[in-house]
DNA sequence: GCATAATTATAGCTGTTGCTATACTCGATC
DNA sequence: GATCGAGTATAGCAACAGCTATAATTATGC
């Protein structure tokens, strides 16, 4: 059915193990979101108020109580936070290395869309959802960027 | 318990009621990926080939075929896309519509990040994730961007 | 200390996105 | 025109992410 393997891309399609490469990633990103969003949330409320409540965890992402609870018992079988019952959450080690790399992470994409002369408010908003896909390299040509057009 | 509404922001966290709208659009956004990126397909090898096959769309996405057999239903319930059973799938006005806008979308992001310095690889890969949390305002910056600092 | 409010836990449901296994249909070939 | 391979449909399963309703527990106020 298909062509035998051309070398001549017989229109505007790539190649179909390179398309896939973008989606697998995309995918994987995808997974590790909420993840990724949780514990620097939680690490934020932490260094903010000294715990991490369901209650304000849930307010601020915009879900329900129970919601947040199915996802920190998740988040504890993976073994980043801890959580005592009916006691507030903690996040463990790899949680807190998780928490940084991600909060770093979100820092610089939203400093880099500012630079670029998008208003705050957007992006601050598209942020909260580009910065899961932004990989190591791109992240470095946002910082340099950012570094290089900051008035500071 | 919560303080009373204060304006002092007593830490490095904003208002939770300006934080929860980041994560309900990038919830929103998570929505709408799957769909986007379909009918984006779709219309992409029906202009290569004259026909988009489960076959192919599954290829492509890196998934199996009963996968994008379900979403093709789902696709055909929303008014997305036509399907006569064992024969290809077609888009509707609607689906042709999101298809363009959600292709030129994809493009403009893909040539900012060339534009910045990443490299087409990583820029492909990126752009697979990132174009579904671009807002209007920031991909206008991305086009404003990338048409000042191309070569061509 | 006890009543009550706030918080957390749990049960049970839905919808989405993935999978494997298998049945069905279509078209090409002989 | 029967066969066989490619493609599609369907069934059934699992994980995930959300919800409401309600029970259990902790914390607060009197
Ligand atoms: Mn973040
Ligand atoms: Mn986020
Ligand atoms: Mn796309
Ligand atoms: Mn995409």
């Amino acid at each position: 059915m298909r062509e035998p393997p051309s070398s001549a891309p017989d229109g505007p399609l790539i190649d179909p193990e390179v398309h896939v490469e973008s989606f697998r990633q995309a995918r994987e990103a995808r997974r590790l979101e909420l993840v990724e969003d949780y514990v620097e949330l939680i690490a934020d409320l932490i260094g903010d108020g000294g715990e991490a409540r369901q209650v304000d965890i849930a307010a601020r992402l915009g879900v329900a109580q129970p919601t947040v609870a199915k996802m920190l018992k998740r988040l504890a079988e993976d073994g980043l936070v801890q959580q005592r019952p009916y006691r507030g959450v903690f996040l463990t080690a790899s949680g807190e290395a998780l928490a940084v790399q991600s909060r770093e992470r979100h820092r610089i994409v939203e400093r880099f869309l500012c630079a670029l002369g998008v208003s705050p408010e957007t992006a601050r908003r598209d942020a909260e959802g580009i910065e899961h896909h932004v990989s190591a390299e791109t992240l470095e040509a946002f910082r340099r960027f950012a570094d290089g057009r900051s008035d500071a």
